[in-house]
RNA sequence: GGAGGGGUUCCCGAGCGGUCAAAGGGAGCAGACUGUAAAUCUGCCGGCUUAGCCUUCGAAGGUUCGAAUCCUUCCCCCUCCA
């Protein structure tokens, strides 16, 4: 390949690899990673680590993932570490506390389903999966101990979430103190060339660089991608924080969770988690400042999009009008949940229960009944003792929707139909 | 090892013998308004067979008619000294 062509393409994959990115260290590097790479064919390493901590994959992990993928197309290889062992220890990225260790066996079970979702983004056959059990296991104390004799207390201690939880009195646990130094031996162990991850990774990344010098492998790059906020529009997307959209999620959640995103965070979105072209973001950011588009279409739009993307058009399709008719038009979902029960005379308070089971206390459901959120048939009910009769008997129905603030079932005697 | 401070309901944080299921704020839920947006106002916010009762203030004992509040022991966290 002449040198010319070379260059270009260099310069196309840098473009590729920095956009969207928070930041990238040392440039110099990459373009240097880059030009041998394409010189001598051999692909770079791109690693990702994730902890198998709570099953679900959700959009703020696709950033990420969105980015491992573009790496795959342009050729190169990616690791996936999938931290068996660095979730027995808890990242303390972002953590105002110690995390509660899991057990061996909830790591290793959540981790398949990790897997199974990793894979709707990336191309599982260019993947390599790496368990940092495997090395990590095999370590001797005296491993460890020339691991950690690698790093100092007091750049530990600059790391931005132990200075704030040192000075404000929270506890940190010396094993905490280990889990940059874990992640970092596993860029030692796989020779990444590149590790991304989210900003708040830097430190934790940078360390990889450190240490992968200490054991005589060349640096990675390191990369870092924005933090995408939860359906609060304020704090980091999250399981623990409950604010979380997940991909595997059902069509109409997903749907429905985005529709309910403030609308500043319409366009972070499109460009974080969508794949829509710059030039089709650009265009949501001018239709938006402009003021002329309801806000409201566009969520659609981009309800839509992240559904079609994780569950195909018609579940798209089927989310989007499930959504018109049952919260523009007010009518019943086609898909109305449905609970079969024995005929009979309820109070109105057990009948609500038994509609959304495990869902309410006795007491959160007597608030609701008081506080008007309780509707049976379309009519405001506030008594929790009125009495509905279910089925055979006088004045029996054979149908009864319960409709509590946004949620909605239906009851129907057992036997009929 | 020594000295001191602290552990309160999802979170922060008041309370320091009865009037405490425990102020206030946040989060959450619900109602009004709406676009399942924002802002605003209102209500709920331990549990139950709900004008009453039961369980809660790190744990276990104790004092008292009565304890989140006092005493004892234990567990945990922090600060300073070593």
């Amino acid at each position: 390949m002449p040198a010319r062509s070379e260059s270009a393409e260099v310069q196309r994959q840098f473009e590729v690899i920095r956009s969207g990115t928070e930041e990238l260290i040392p440039e110099g590097e990459l373009v240097r990673k880059l030009e041998r790479s394409i010189a001598s064919g051999i692909p770079l390493r791109v690693k990702q680590g994730f902890d198998p901590t709570a099953p679900d994959i959700h959009l703020g992990h696709t950033i990420g993932l969105r980015k491992l993928r573009q790496f795959q197309e342009l050729g190169h290889q990616i690791v996936l570490i999938v931290g068996s062992y660095t979730a027995l220890v808890g990242d303390p990225s972002g953590r105002s506390q110690t995390r509660p260790t899991l057990s061996e066996e909830a790591v290793l079970a959540n981790a398949q389903t990790y897997l199974d979702q990793f894979f709707k983004v990336v191309d599982k056959d260019r993947t390599e999966v790496r368990w940092n059990g495997d090395w990590f296991k095999a370590m001797s104390f005296v491993d460890v101990l020339k691991l950690t004799s690698r790093f100092t207390v007091a750049r530990m201690l600059e790391r931005d979430d132990f200075e704030i939880r040192f000075k404000s009195g929270e506890a940190i646990s010396v094993h905490e103190l280990l889990y940059p130094l874990m992640q970092a031996y596993d860029s030692v162990v796989i020779r990444a060339d590149i590790e991304i991850g989210a900003t708040e990774q830097k430190f934790n990344l940078l360390t990889g660089r450190d240490i992968q010098a200490a054991y005589d492998v060349e640096p990675q790059v390191i990369l870092t991608l924005p933090v995408l906020e939860g359906t609060d529009g304020v704090r980091r997307m999250s399981k623990s924080l409950g604010n979380f959209i997940g991909i595997a999620e059902p069509p109409k959640e997903i749907y429905g969770k985005v529709m309910s995103l403030p609308d500043k965070l319409i366009e972070r979105y499109f460009r974080l988690v969508t794949d829509a072209s710059p030039t089709e973001c650009e265009e949501v950011a001018r239709s938006l400042r402009g003021g002329g588009a309801n806000p409201m279409t566009w969520k659609k739009a981009l309800a839509h999009r992240i559904v079609r993307m994780y569950h195909g058009p018609g579940a798209a399709d089927f989310a989007q009008g499930e959504f018109e008719k049952q919260f523009s038009r007010r009518e019943l979902p086609s898909d109305l949940p449905t609970i079969e029960i024995e005929p009979g005379a309820f109070r109105a308070r057990d009948l609500m229960m038994r509609a959304f089971p495990n869902q309410y206390t006795g007491s959160s459901a007597g608030s609701l009944f008081k506080q008007g959120a309780v509707y049976v048939n379309g009519e405001r009910v506030t008594d929790v003792a009125q009495e509905i009769r279910i089925g055979g008997g006088p004045g029996g129905q054979s149908e009864v929707i319960i409709k509590v603030g946004r949620k909605i079932a239906r009851l129907m005697p057992k036997g009929l139909r």
